[in-house]
DNA sequence: TTATAAACTTGATATTTATCAATTTAATCA
DNA sequence: TGATTAAATTGATAAATATCAAGTTTATAA
């Protein structure tokens, strides 16, 4: 959403200054509307001075190493953040010293929403690899709001996005069998691939069995199982984290999921700033 | 949050006309800061002429029987609702013909905050008990909220809580047992009665088992064995939907819930507009 | 590079909860 | 009111998944 990693390493934080000329080609550079994300994450409406507006209030972040945190339970809530590159998981602790974790977190999507109501973060986010993040400060980012109808419309139907996912994934840890929900999961990441050009057929998971088992309600043993049955029945591919969907029909059946619905959610979908 | 219920059923709907000063004083009697809701309802800085615009969008709907529907699923959204009296649950229907329980709405509470993403209700809403609503007209209320920065922030503030809520109930569903998930449920519907200044330790459940077996995952009959097995252990009294609360702190214990996690969310909590 | 730890897999067993079946109790309607 | 239906309870059994234990592979660091 801001600017490349690469630049944000190499460069100093800047002001953007509209009477330079030079200064802003730069900018322009690595402000938003150069960013590989940009259609995922703004309104298609906003552009001109309003995308300027948005881009002047977005911060920079250095990158995150594996396992760095990005906020911790019980941290002042002050920004959201959009995954640029890299992923984080998301997780809170519970009461007999587990954790439990709440999301995975791949680039143009969001972290921070559920921190808006009580001001300070119910979880923690970690990355899952080498990771960097747009910070976006709220109060700025509501400020902003206020200006831009389109932006307020998004930022509420991003909101909204997130607790319709949320019910989904309700539904999911009440209702479906182990095979069920990782046959969910799993086309769940692909489609999340999918609409960020990857192929949704061939990824890397970047996170290890134990998260997915926490994060889907199962024993790190149930999940392994699934992996090999779905291995033996040829519908994927599983090499460690390296996993090839061979036969998504399948896995769709074993979801409980028909096609028809993915294909609406992946149109609809935009769990994006 | 608009008019109280009679008044709903016995006066035509009507504008309010700033230059009448006796229709004035007739609205007032009727309006949100006559609502027995009003402080659960509103955030507390606004008032006077916000307070009278904001009651100026809300339009009446004519009280729902038991079982009558609110909104359909695919329903085209159009307003968020606020459970003025009574109690909805909502749920989806799933691939194999059954219905997810996706939760369950008691006055103060609102609704329909999962369709602004898609536009369209992922979930039906259907009434417990004879219940009376406000209707929010979104379109009007994102207008206003464009106007008035505390509203915008209300809004944000309680999708927030929205999606908090939904993660506190996915860590319930994927790794509590089911004595842990009723137990837990009890001390929320406890928990949210006693906002409201209704008891919290004695209370009418107005869903059948059935209902709360389903939105907790689980099968009826395990849901009457744990309500009979609370009442052998003197934790509870049940008697069908009259439940007494005994001993909090052993439900709390058998919940996973320390007392200090709930007194806050008791707190800040406002699933409010 | 080797040593050590972490992540993952597989098998055997135990536990929890669902399912099936039957009964009781309450609610609804003619 | 009584008849009928729906909701709730209880018991017996089956199924799914967790837990425990051990071994293997991969990753990490000295």
């Amino acid at each position: 959403m801001s600017e490349t990693e690469l630049d944000l390493e190499v460069k100093t934080p800047r002001r953007k200054t509209r009477q330079n000329k030079i200064v802003d080609i730069l900018a322009t550079k690595v402000a938003c509307k150069e960013c590989s994300l940009h259609q995922l994450c703004l309104p298609s409406s906003i552009d001109g001075n309003d995308l300027e507006k948005l881009d002047n209030i977005i911060e920079r972040k250095r990158p995150l190493k594996r396992n760095d945190h990005l906020f911790q339970v019980g941290g002042q809530f002050t920004s959201i953040y959009v995954v640029r590159s890299g992923s984080l998981k998301t997780y809170s602790p519970t009461v007999d010293g587990q954790e439990q974790v709440t999301g995975f977190h791949l680039p143009g999507e969001l972290l921070g929403l559920d921190a808006i109501g009580k001001g300070m973060h119910p979880c923690a986010a970690k990355a899952l690899e080498t990771t960097s993040v747009c910070e976006v400060p709220f109060e700025n980012l509501e400020l902003l709001a206020q200006e831009l109808p389109t932006l307020q419309h998004q930022l509420l139907r991003l909101m909204s996005k997130e607790i319709f996912d949320d019910q989904e994934l309700m539904l999911l840890l009440g209702k479906k069998t182990a095979e069920a929900r990782l046959s969910a999961f799993l086309l769940s990441i692909s489609l999340r691939f999918k609409q960020r050009g990857f192929s949704s057929t061939e990824f890397y998971l970047s996170m290890s069995r134990n998260d997915i088992a926490n994060y889907l309600g199962l024993a790190v043993e149930t999940v392994s199982r699934m992996f090999t049955r779905f291995q033996e029945d040829g519908i994927i591919d599983a090499e460690r984290k390296h996993i090839v969907i061979n036969d998504r029909e399948a896995m769709q059946q074993i979801a409980g999921i028909n096609e028809c619905c993915e294909d609406i959610a992946a149109e609809e979908t935009q769990k994006t700033l």
